[in-house]
This record gives structure tokens, C-alpha cells and sequence, in this order.
DNA sequence: ATTATTTTGTGATATGCATCACATTGTATA
DNA sequence: TATACAATGTGATGCATATCACAAAATAAT
């Protein structure tokens, strides 16, 4: 299925750049495809010849570890998906699986490529974007293998409520074995945490439901355990 | 001081796709310097303007965690540094130090942006570049937190082997401290993990002369603990 | 509805490694 | 050459958290 790109309301910053010539070249370019939960949208040791758009949805970013799966980060809609492992590789260097029912486009890498060539702006989103994203990765991987679980739950946490939910309550989107993966923990442990902070009256756990009650001390347990 | 980009004998790919005329708004739009062994080349928390070419020597990129500083990678020349520090943030996320005597160009952020935008092929590369780092840092990241300190150890040593020095006899370029810092350790963990490799006859160490004696162990070790 | 399967809760135990404490060696500095 | 300071070696101890072993819910499948 094909939709006229100009029109699309889910533009990142980075598509709004796009020259009108571009964004049709993107329309009759592009293969849109409806997701469901669970789903998988790159698979890690296949073969890649396509950037997706991730035009609605949520979707995480995990890869096989030498012992467990490890999710990398999460990721929301508007966004793009796969360039490090469609530009940097042959074979997908990692996989990406909507974690919420997804809508998500299918671009072929010649014809990024040539966008890319043609709009400098856009060029400088996306390396904007690269860079934020090496940033944010030098910082996780300090804060991961610094803190104690405390600290990198809290974090998490507060992760979904501001970049993924915007909201201080959500329903989390991850199982708790995910949760664990995501935190570098056991399941156990997310369980027994999330238990804590329960108790201790930061945040209210129902079920995958989770309101912040105090945010305050959830920032202080992110930054001292 | 400034010489001639265009007969720079330490290019990286990327910019020998440069064209003769951007080559020489480089020439004459940089500061070249030389550095001795621990001098800063970027300083976490400082304002930023400036991309710097690393055109010989051996630089460690480092941020200051939660409770120490770590080690994100060590980086060889020739090669670009500060790239997402200075595109992503007006102030410095993260510290470079040289580790050994190294020679700089500093190139000012616009004239890097204007680079960037003139020359296809090089943006392309600096892409490229951006790909694989973000790839290496999810690998990176995954196997830090999962394997054990004999397995990270390991790692690095056959980093260092690889891709730094391309040999498997070098002198270590870090203190047991720093090392600790680069594979998530405590200084005492190196200490004893380099004894232990010693006395397993996987690698001879004299001070900081680490030789590989048995390299398939080393990538078992590598895998395994 | 009933069974099967996945997800979650919680105690007991084991362990890898940080931390502490100090000895020893190596390396700048006066 | 003596002295100070940094880097390293090595044992003893403690602790955070993984792992194991179940029980209990919750969801999915029939």
C-alpha cells in the first residue's frame, strides 16, 4: 500500500525538511504496512536492503548478548529505524519488534541514500540524530553498569513517564522478563524492586499499571540507589 | 600553524572523498597542534565549536559516570573526535584525552558543516562512520553487562591487539586504573585477572608489555569467562 | 468453562566481585 | 642519591544480586 508522503501527519523533524520532489519520490517508493503488537519489524541475521519509518507505535531495539537478549533501547513513532544496520551492514546487526500495534514504512536504502543527497537539511537531521544517539549511548552504558538496580529501575521508569508516555501513569509495555533485559537484571529482581518502590510509596504498581506518586524520590533513587 | 590539507599523508577515507576545494577551506580554517601523552583534547562540560581531526596518536574517549569515569572506547588515528558532542550539544559530553603523544587539527564546526554539505561522498563516509559506532556501542554494551570481568578483560585485549595496534605485542597504553575504567572493573580485578592470564600462559605480561601467547584461548576466554 | 501456558511473587542459597587494608615496586621530583 | 608519590600485588571480608525452587495469578488456547 502507498500513501502520498506530503500529506503524512507523521512527519519527524527531519521528513518536514524534505523537498516536495523528494517526499514524492519517497510516495511511490515506500511499502506502508499495519503492525500488531509483537511483531517483528527488522530481524537480526537477515539480510537488510530497507530503512523503516516508524510512523505510529512503539517499538523496542534488542540484541542477542552472549547469554540473554538485550533490549538496547525503545524506541517511539515518529522515527526512523535500522539506518546504523542497513548503512553499517549487509546483515542486521540487531532486531527491532513493536512492542504496541505499529504502523511502519518500508524505504528502500538506494532511495534514502539519494534523498539524503539531495536534501542537506534533511542530511542534518539525521546526523543530528546520530549524534544525539551515540550521546545518549555513552551515558546509558555508564549509568547501566554504575548503578545498582534501584538506580537503573528508577531510570527506566522515568524514562517511559517523560521520552516514551509523557505521562506520570502508564501501562508498561514490557513483560518483566523485557523489563530485566532492558535494565540488565534478573526477572526477580524487577519484581522485587518494583514491590519496593511500591511500598515505599514512589510509585503504585497494578498489574503492568504504573502511576508515579513521587516523583521526586524516584529521580533521588535514580541518582543515589 | 597551518599546512596543506590536500597533502595530509593521514586522511581518513572519508576525507580523501574531499573535494580539491574543500580541501583547502580546510587548509586554511584549522589549528594544527601537537600533543604529548595525557593532554585533553576535549573536555567534558566545556563549550564546544570545534570538531578535531586526530591525525596520529592514540586518543581515549571518556565520560564521567554516576560514581567514576569510564572509559568509553579508545579511538586511533586517523580519525574524527567530538563529532556528536559538538553537532548534539553545545557543551562537551565527554572528555578526550590523549594516551599517547598524538597530533590535532582543530576544524571549526561551521566549516565542517559546510564541508559536510558540499561533498556527497564524504557525508556519506561520516555516515557510515556514525552506523558502525552505534552498532559497536550496542554490541559494546551488551556484552560489558552480561559476560564476566575474565571475558571483558579479554575483550579488550584482543581490541587492543586488533584494532589498535594490529599485533598481538604491545605495551599497554593505560594504567591498571584506566583499564579498570575501559572494562568496568575495579583496578584490583585487572590486577589479579592479569596474573591469572599470565600463569594460564594465555598472555605474558612484564609490566606493560602484554605479548599473546595463546590467542585461541584468549578468544575462548573471550566467549566463555 | 476448563486446561494449558505464560507471567509474576517470594524465600533460601550461592557467588562474583567490590571494597578495604596494607605491602611492594616503580617512577618522578627535589 | 634521597624522598615523595603513583602504580601495582595480594589477602580477607562483605554485599548486591543472580540463581534455584516453588507457589500463585493471570492470559491464552481448546
Amino acid at each position: 500500500m502507498q500513501t502520498d508522503c506530503r500529506n503524512c501527519p507523521f512527519k519527524t523533524k527531519a521528513t518536514s525538511m524534505l523537498s516536495e520532489c523528494s517526499l514524492d519520490q519517497l510516495s511511490s517508493n515506500h511499502l506502508e504496512l499495519k503492525l500488531k503488537k509483537g511483531d517483528s519489524i527488522i530481524k537480526q541475521g537477515t539480510y537488510s536492503t530497507n530503512v523503516v519509518f516508524l510512523r505510529t507505535g512503539l517499538a523496542k531495539i534488542h540484541i542477542a548478548g552472549p547469554y540473554t537478549e538485550q533490549i538496547v533501547k525503545m524506541v517511539n513513532a515518529p522515527s526512523y529505524l535500522g539506518l546504523p544496520t542497513t548503512f553499517g551492514s549487509k546483515i542486521n546487526q540487531y532486531s527491532v519488534t513493536a512492542v504496541s500495534d505499529a504502523e511502519v514504512c518500508f524505504i528502500d536504502l538506494e532511495v534514502f541514500q539519494n534523498i539524503l543527497d539531495e536534501n542537506k537539511e534533511f542530511t542534518r537531521e539525521i546526523i543530528q540524530e546520530f549524534c544525539k544517539n551515540e550521546l545518549e549511548s555513552f551515558h546509558r552504558c555508564a549509568n547501566r553498569t554504575q548503578k545498582l538496580i534501584r538506580g537503573n529501575m528508577a531510570d527506566a521508569i522515568l524514562d517511559f513517564a517523560d521520552k516514551i508516555f509523557k505521562s506520570d501513569s502508564f501501562v508498561l509495555p514490557l513483560s518483566q522478563v523485557e523489563f530485566a533485559n532492558l535494565v540488565d537484571t534478573s526477572r526477580e529482581s524487577v519484581s522485587r524492586v518494583l514491590a519496593e518502590f511500591d511500598k515505599d510509596g514512589i510509585i503504585k504498581v497494578n498489574g503492568r499499571q504504573i502511576d508515579i506518586l513521587n516523583k521526586k524520590s524516584l529521580v533521588l533513587v535514580s541518582q543515589n540507589g
